[in-house]
RNA sequence: GGCCCAGUAGCUCAGUUGGUUAGAGCGCCGGCCUGUCACGCCGGAGGUCGAGGGUUCGAGUCCCUUCUGGGUCGCCA
């Protein structure tokens, strides 16, 4: 049931009813936010995405028995005289408490049955949430979240395209890609039994583009990935994906670095600085033990091998012995950790592979305590601490391993600790960390994999590598980090065909198996490149840290839950079976016993 | 696939050592109220304590299994 708005007009959003508006007959339409029945009279709040504004039906008007039944989330329609309030009236905690509409004309559009939850609600399930998403992004701050989102895109477009770049779309049914996350697969009715691929990311389109000489190119794309899902991580993501031709690595830190200051410009009013910081993948790793640090507070890793080089004590020696180290971090002010928490900081090692964390505490009092006390005297527990800068009410938690586990482990185990200790984190600190590693080796499959992709450029330096340490060549490759996520990667692309077939040769593909993966990418090739260079930036992740949301899911209008699922319409789901039969697709009988 | 946390009214939650009829706020329904704005007052409805099994004289509470959601590791070129 719904009245028509014929004949009506609305004038005003309710947020913009103002003062400057008093003796005005203004309309509004919207949803009901409250309705208050002081008998004498009816407040009707009306809600619609600019705010709210207070409209109030008189006993003797014509409105008022209606006006009796109207609940909160019914859409009405009111036109009305814009009076001020008496002072005692005015309401200071609502933006438009200063005045209210006078009803002279009120339709209700439609009624609503009443909603699983209020918009008003604070802390609902995330699962409630999402099944009636309709409803959760009534909710105020929904609505200014997706504004903030709208006006990063456009701020994006509008820089982009004043440096001359072009957005251009590329296609979403593509082919599979052979290495990479799991491809999301469409099936072809044309070619029964064949498949597109969702694109991970426009990565080979844009690189065609380039060869193509749209030499500045970008796009909000859509990508899909078919891996789990994490609270920064969805299977259907926007990345703000660039391409540029004629440039490196300098090229497009300017760029990005100028892109991201005038979004937090436009969109916040927060000035970024001009440069960001720069570390090696290699000096992320020592330092943070993260290739993605937050560096909005330290407890840096620091490593002591060389001064427990001579110890007895079996776990240190052991691992020196077997090429690791001894590393740890001083978790600042945290002496008084409870152990129960510090157990907890042991298991966030072990989670990462560590066998166990070794601590010592300096209490206030100015005495040094130690796990390890029985392999070492106070004067070496104070030359280790001393290393650390460590002074009483500090924390020292130490980690013995191979590197990769000991750099790992503290990495996480700084992460729990800030959190633990519930620092103030404030502020934007962005980072660059550049020459990753080019090939990765996988112990399951004894071989190397890009660890990028395949047409990311090794550092001339490195290339000579590739023959005698793999492990050790470095690509022309960069992050940008955002407070410890990851906002997107990119690289210089090999433009050499020599050098790509070496590439592709050095990865184990014949001729044939890679002119069968990138056949019409190494064709391209052959006909003049470019040397060009980009990088893929996740918009949501963006949007997420501007906004303050701790999941992705807060950005996303209609995201999916943990099984990929979506709550609301319930995809995936069954396809009938004659549409699976025109797809050349069986159906296979669930089978329980598997 | 592993580990951790949660699941009690429509929503958010409390519920002691296992012990009478499982509570609160908001919402909902009915009534009242001459300026509310977290309106107020009176009354009312609403529960398979996620599900199944077990222990017990007795289970929301203990045990096992399972489902759902969240976090995380693996995974994420």
């Amino acid at each position: 049931m719904g009245e028509s708005m014929k004949g009506m007009t609305r004038t005003h959003y309710c947020g913009h009813v103002d003062e400057s508006l008093i003796g005005q007959t203004v309309t509004v339409m919207g949803w009901v936010n409250k309705q208050r029945d002081v008998s004498s009279l009816i407040f009707l709040v009306l809600r619609d995405r600019t705010g709210i504004v207070q409209a109030a039906v008189d006993k003797n008007s014509a409105f008022y028995p209606a006006s009796k039944n109207i609940r909160m989330e019914f859409v009405v329609a009111v036109t009305g005289k814009v009076i001020a309030r008496t002072p005692e009236n005015v309401n200071p905690n609502m933006p438009t408490g200063a005045i209210e509409i006078e009803v002279t004309e009120l339709r209700i559009l439609s009624e609503a049955e009443v909603p699983p939850f209020q918009v008003a609600d604070e802390g609902v399930a995330i699962d409630t949430r999402l099944k009636y998403r309709y409803i959760d992004l009534r909710r105020p701050e929904m609505q200014r979240i997706f504004e903030i989102r709208h006006n990063a895109a456009q701020s994006i477009r509008r820089y982009l395209t004043e440096g001359g770049f072009l957005e251009i779309e590329t296609p979403v049914l593509i082919n599979s890609s052979p290495e990479g996350a799991r491809d999301y697969l469409v099936p072809s009715r044309m070619h029964p039994g064949q498949f597109y691929a969702l694109p991970q990311s426009p990565q080979q389109m844009k690189q065609i583009l380039m060869v193509s000489g749209f030499d500045k190119y970008f796009q909000l794309a859509r990508c899909f990935r078919d891996e789990d899902l994490r609270a920064d991580r969805q299977p259907e993501f926007t990345q703000i994906d660039i391409e540029m031709s004629f440039a490196d690595e300098e090229n497009v830190y300017a760029m990005a670095e100028e892109m991201m200051g005038r979004v937090f410009k436009d969109v916040l009013d927060v000035e970024l600085p001009a440069k960001f910081p720069r570390l090696t993948w290699h000096e992320a790793m020592e330092r943070f033990g993260s290739d993605k640090p937050d560096t909005r507070f330290g407890m840096e890793l620091v490593n002591i091998s060389e001064v427990v080089k001579s110890t007895d004590f079996q776990v240190f020696a052991g691992a020196l012995q077997n090429g690791g180290s001894v590393r740890g971090i001083n978790a600042e002010g945290c002496a008084a950790m409870p152990r129960k928490q510090i157990d907890a900081l042991v298991e966030v090692a072990k989670h990462h592979q560590a066998k166990g964390l070794a601590w010592i505490t300096l209490p206030e009092d100015g005495s040094i305590k130690s796990t390890i006390s029985k392999f070492f005297d106070d004067d070496k527990l104070r030359e280790i601490a001393a290393e650390f800068n460590a002074k009483p009410g500090d924390l020292i938690l130490l980690c013995a391993d191979t590197n990769k586990i000991v750099l790992d482990a503290l990495g996480a185990v700084r992460t729990a600790a800030a959190k633990w200790k519930n620092l103030p984190l404030e502020g934007f600190n962005f980072l660059w960390v550049t020459k990753f590693p080019l090939l990765e080796w996988s112990p399951e499959d004894e071989r190397f994999y890009a660890s990028t992709h395949p047409f990311t450029s090794p550092l001339e330096e490195d290339v000579a590598l590739l023959d005698s340490d793999p492990a050790a060549v470095r690509s022309r490759s960069y992050d940008l980090v955002l407070n410890g996520y990851e906002l997107g990667s990119g690289s210089v692309r090999i433009h050499r065909q020599e050098l790509q077939n070496k590439m592709f040769e050095f990865l184990g593909f014949t001729k044939e198996t890679a002119a069968e993966s990138f056949g019409y990418f190494i064709d391209a090739l052959k006909y003049g490149v470019p040397p060009h260079c980009g990088i893929g930036l996740g918009l949501d992740r963006i949007i997420m840290i501007m906004t303050g949301a701790d999941s992705l899911r807060e950005v996303i209008a209609f995201p999916k839950v943990k099984d990929a699922s979506c709550p609301m319409t319930h995809a995936p789901n069954d396809a009938p079976a004659d549409q699976l039969s025109e797809l050349g697709i069986m159906k296979i009988a669930q089978n329980d016993d598997e």
